[in-house]
DNA sequence: TGTATTGTCGAAAACGATTTAGAATGGCGG
DNA sequence: CCGCCATTCTAAATCGTTTTCGACAATACA
């Protein structure tokens, strides 16, 4: 079916080795046959056997991702498919290809770094995991080139949004409208929802604001449910907020649901804000105020750290990689006019 | 690092054949060997190594997906990124890994056939594509197994929703509630867009119902704002219709801005129903109206067909599978009451 | 002229598995 | 006791590459 090497190199009348040093650019071969080679090659449509060459070489030029979560895969979850995509898009450009990594493949049950190994994937990037999961820790501290979004870990290059000034710039966009009594309706436990929280309380006390009891609470991401129970709770204590801090976009459709079903309207009578910035969720009124995570640099940034740390092994260390994030300013945080204080 | 077959016969003091032949469960190997040889293979955590199975065995246990379009990759689309994820955990259920095809990769230029046979795919699903582009024609012709989401070519397996039932059930939804001025604004030229516009014309023929000039119109998938302008030059004709069907979901989002920028608002003024969906845009209010695609069984479906195809050439058949589509009564349609007829 | 050096090329050994063909062993009947 | 068959194993070829090492000729140098 497919050319092989030996057949191009009948077809040269030159031999096997020759060829093949001839196709990778080695220095002990002549100018001419390195063209009769090449051109031969391009007539012929010979393309090399990359299982081949793997095997002798141990670089398959693939590239693991393991983006999956307990109750979905990282697919049908807006922001990581577009970190997703963007990460494929610039693996590709550096000439690699990405193949999901799981579990249970077929009848066998392989643990993710084995799934690595059986598929020889030149680097792996993690995100949207369980990072707590035994099976995720061996990967960590095995020998394959790692790079982490959203999650640190020990020495492995970590691409994370600037968490911490995002909720900041948040907080204080709301607190310059006016607002107060601002509540926030975090994630559930994670490396990045203790980032958010302590910027939360930090930002807050360093504005003079109390955080009263009830006015942090734990939801879950992704999750419109979970949000609308925590909301419609929290609407309903003495004490009210004049505005919510959500835990992402789609999470934040439930809490305004929940608000909306005890009668108020967005944002004359409560204000709220997300986290993400989903595109699609933005084409609704009113538009929802948002902190965007620029989902195309941090794919773009996963892919390239993983490459080099692959392809310059000696030369290229840990980092932590921070993402700037950009505040969209919809319509649902209202402006309160001057300060009560 | 890993344990080759080598080193695992060197600790059973067998041959590397026999060692081969017993973990592949071949009879000419007694039955304590072959015990001895699998415990031995689970103590010491040996796995095959793909790579070298796979060039001898001509079967890389990989799937190809052709899943890009030209604006955006179709991770970043709903529709498919539902499809893929369902076609992904089906085509892992059943033993196959997924690596994405593309042309382009690194520098070097391939057509996606050149890519299938570069990384050795045994099969290849292909969807959201230019179907009309030379690159696909020479891929569906080649014979590498396919099977083709949306789209039938000769002798090739499809699997796509019935979307003929599926926009009839529309319309009839919406004619009994007594709409009868019916806008259409399809998808870009297509071929499921052909058989969703012949079935809408159909239809409304059956009803009794005309489509007066400018009630079908041509707008692009996935795309609000060519909807808002196709929507927006339907509502300032003289002759408006009742209910606007979109070319799907998210489209549709266009279309609602462009009404409410009229002053119009849903469905009192103005009735409006989509296609696909989406369970992000279910959460909106007022729910839309919409023909739900069964994204969990198009996946699953062409991935068992895929497998088959691969797994049992001789006995496998091309076909065409359509999946039955679920209408999802929302708000966004009007009901008028006792036709005006 | 003899010896290094340089520039090209090819033979052969890997990489880690599968698979074909044949070798060794033992039991059995004739 | 010999031949034959079944059973169980092994040797070796193979898949398509890369890469080391040595061969050979031509050139440079002394």
């Amino acid at each position: 079916m497919a050319v092989t090497i030996r057949e191009l190199s009948q077809k040269c009348g030159l031999s096997v080795s020759t060829v093949s040093k001839a196709l990778n650019g080695y220095s002990d071969v002549s100018a001419e046959t390195r063209e009769l080679v090449r051109s031969m090659a391009r007539q012929t449509g010979y393309r090399p056997n990359s299982l081949a060459r793997a095997l002798k070489t141990n670089r398959t030029f693939n590239l693991g991702v393991l983006f999956v979560d307990d109750n979905q895969s990282g697919l049908t979850h807006n922001y990581f498919a577009a970190v997703l995509d963007s990460f494929k898009v610039e693996a590709e450009r550096r000439g690699y290809d990405i193949t999901f990594i799981n579990h249970n493949i077929g009848k066998t049950n392989m643990t993710y770094l084995e799934h690595c190994r059986y598929r020889n994937v030149d680097g792996v990037c993690l995100a949207c995991v369980d990072f707590q999961a035994g099976e995720v820790m061996e990967l960590v501290s095995g020998d394959i080139p790692v790079v982490t979004i959203d999650h640190l870990f020990n020495n492995r290059t970590c691409i994370q949004s600037e968490n911490r000034q995002g909720v900041q710039a948040l907080v204080k966009y709301v607190y310059d409208r006016g607002h107060r009594e601002i509540a926030y309706v975090s994630g559930a436990k994670s490396a990045v929802t203790d980032i958010r929280v302590t910027s939360f309380l930090h930002t807050m006390s360093d504005l003079g604001l109390a955080v009263p009891d009830g006015f942090l609470q734990q939801g879950i991401y992704q999750d419109p449910s979970a949000t609308y129970q925590v909301v419609k709770h929290m609407l309903s204590a003495p004490r009210r907020p004049s505005c919510i801090l959500m835990p992402d976009d789609y999470a934040a459709l439930g809490g305004i649901e929940a608000a909306e079903d005890m009668g108020l309207t967005i944002p004359e009578d409560l204000s709220v804000a997300g986290f993400d910035g989903i595109r699609l969720i933005q084409r609704l009124s009113p538009r929802l105020t948002t902190i965007a995570q620029d989902t195309l640099r941090i794919g773009q940034e996963a892919a390239r750290q993983l490459v080099h740390l692959i392809e310059r092994p000696r030369t290229t260390y840990p980092e932590i990689i921070s993402i700037p994030t950009r505040l969209i300013p919809g319509e649902t945080v209202r402006d309160l006019g001057a300060p009560a204080r």
